[in-house]
Order: structure tokens, then C-alpha cells, then sequence
DNA sequence: GTAATTCCTATTAAATCTATAGGATAAATT
DNA sequence: AATTTATCCTATAGATTTAATAGGAATTAC
């Protein structure tokens, strides 16, 4: 499953992706318009601001705005920052390998096997798609 | 992240599907074979067979055994079985759909959109790949 | 009848995810 | 300078899911 952090995250991407500018935007407002509990949002605004998606500006007319094109944001960046990982076992990660303690020889494990083709097809699509290719 | 309950089937189907003929195999000897907890194993055979994979056995000399052969058993209907629906998001679901309470328009919503795609890349892998497939 | 093995349900323990609370910090306005 | 507005930041509570265990019932072989 989709955790609703990346969801969420997903949604106020495209929304502020779809600005006719890039004045900072309320967190209240991307809140009401993509129906998402604030102070949730808030704490997944400031991880993608402290991953490099996002820019955000203090006080009166504050708020939160990207800070590339969207052409240039991958979801392969997307998701590993929101979701984690893009394998789903730490075996045939690459950005976080770590060898499974039951498994004496991965080349010969069937979960190995079946989940490098899953990544690998994961991969192509999230690094032939970008924030351009959601907005609507 | 695959859930263990799914790495422990899946190594257990290879398991019994890599025996040189379908006598039944105790669950002791899988659970010892592959590093799993037997009790927690145990729970899982029992779904694999309500689920029409394995067959048993009861009492001395029982077990488990495949009831089909390995080319026949595409990984769509194991995922589904123990990790549930293969789409990320209820939304684009093929067999357990289910309309977002969030999102006024399906069509114009990015995670949709993203989530389409990556429910087809791994639909794709899923189908063309059956548990002979993952054997070494 | 006894030993071996799966069957089945319930429950506990652990981990993760979702959401909230509440004050600190900074900028704009007056 | 004071006030208002908005993000910043950490901690924590609540909810859900996952992983594992417990313990006895049912069935089969011998």
C-alpha cells in the first residue's frame, strides 16, 4: 500500500506544480483544496523543503513553492524520499542494499529473483515519469 | 516492503516446488530448510492450501505438496494471496477497487495516474513470470 | 492406542503509520 | 516596537498492521 504521506505529498507536489507562478502558497490552502489534515501536511511540506523540492517563505504571504521545473523532478527522487526504498526487499536495493540474514546465496533465492524484475520495472517507470507528466 | 509473510511463502512454494516428486514435505523441515519460524510458517502453508496451491497431508509421514506444476502458478494469484492487491492504491485496483472518499476526480488526479502505471508495469512482471521461473 | 502431524482460533508483542499538540522562530505590517 | 501571520521543530499519542506464539482439536499411520 501507498502510505498517505507519499500520497499526500504526491497531491500538494502537483498542486503547487500546477501554479500559474511560484508565490509561495499556504500550507492551509493546499490543506483545504486537496482535503488533508494540516498539521499532517505541514510535517511532509517541511520533508520535502529538506529534501530539495521545495522552497518556503516565513510570516505574512509565507507559504510553501517549488523550487525546480517539474520536468526535472523524478518520482525515482519522489518516492524515496515519501515512500523509501523502491525495492521491497533490502536485497535488490540499490540505494539501500543490505544482505538478508536468512539467505545463504542470493543468487539462487526465488524472492531475489522475482523481486530484482519488480524494482527494475518500478524503476522505469518512476524515472520516465515526472511531476509534469501528473499535472492534468 | 514485501511483508515476511509473503518471502516466507514464496520460499516455500520454491521449496516444494523444487522436490523431485510432490510427496508431502513436514512443515518442520521447510520451516528448518529456510530459516522460518514453524509456527509462523505453519500459518501460511494453511493459507497457501485454503487458497488451492498446496495440498496435505495429516498425521505420520503428512505434509505439504504442490497440487500444481510450477508453470501454472503465476505470480499474480501468489501476491494477491499473501500480499493482497498488487495496485498501490484502492483506486486502481483490477479485483479490489474501491473509489478514493478524498478525491472529486479520478481522472485528474496525479496519484491515480502514477499508481495506474506502476500497477500495469508490475502486472506485467507478475503475469509473465510463475513460480518454475524463480526455481534455480 | 499411541505417536506424529496438520488444523484452527485467539492472543500477545512489536513495529509502523497517521495525526495532533504546542511552543519557537521569522517576516510583514502597522 | 508590537502585533499578526505563517513556517519550523520535536515529541508523543493513537490507530493500524505485521509478526510471532500458544495451546489444544482433529486426523492418520503403525
Amino acid at each position: 500500500m501507498l502510505s498517505k504521506k507519499t500520497k499526500y505529498g504526491l497531491k500538494a507536489l502537483t498542486f503547487l506544480a500546477s501554479q500559474p507562478d511560484r508565490d509561495p502558497i499556504q500550507i492551509a490552502e493546499v490543506a483545504r483544496h486537496e482535503n488533508i489534515s494540516q498539521k499532517f501536511l505541514e510535517s511532509i511540506l517541511l520533508t520535502l523543503r529538506r529534501n530539495g523540492f521545495l522552497g518556503s517563505k516565513k510570516g505574512k504571504g509565507g507559504g510553501y513553492y517549488l523550487i525546480k521545473a517539474p520536468k526535472d523532478i523524478q518520482m525515482t527522487s519522489v518516492m524515496r524520499v515519501l515512500e523509501g526504498p523502491i525495492a521491497m526487499v533490502p536485497c535488490v536495493s540499490l540505494n539501500f542494499y543490505e544482505k538478508c540474514d536468512d539467505c545463504p546465496e542470493e543468487g539462487e533465492c526465488s524472492v531475489n529473483k522475482l523481486m530484482l524484475k519488480v524494482r527494475d520495472a518500478n524503476l522505469e517507470v518512476y524515472r520516465n515519469t515526472t511531476l509534469e507528466d501528473l499535472i492534468s
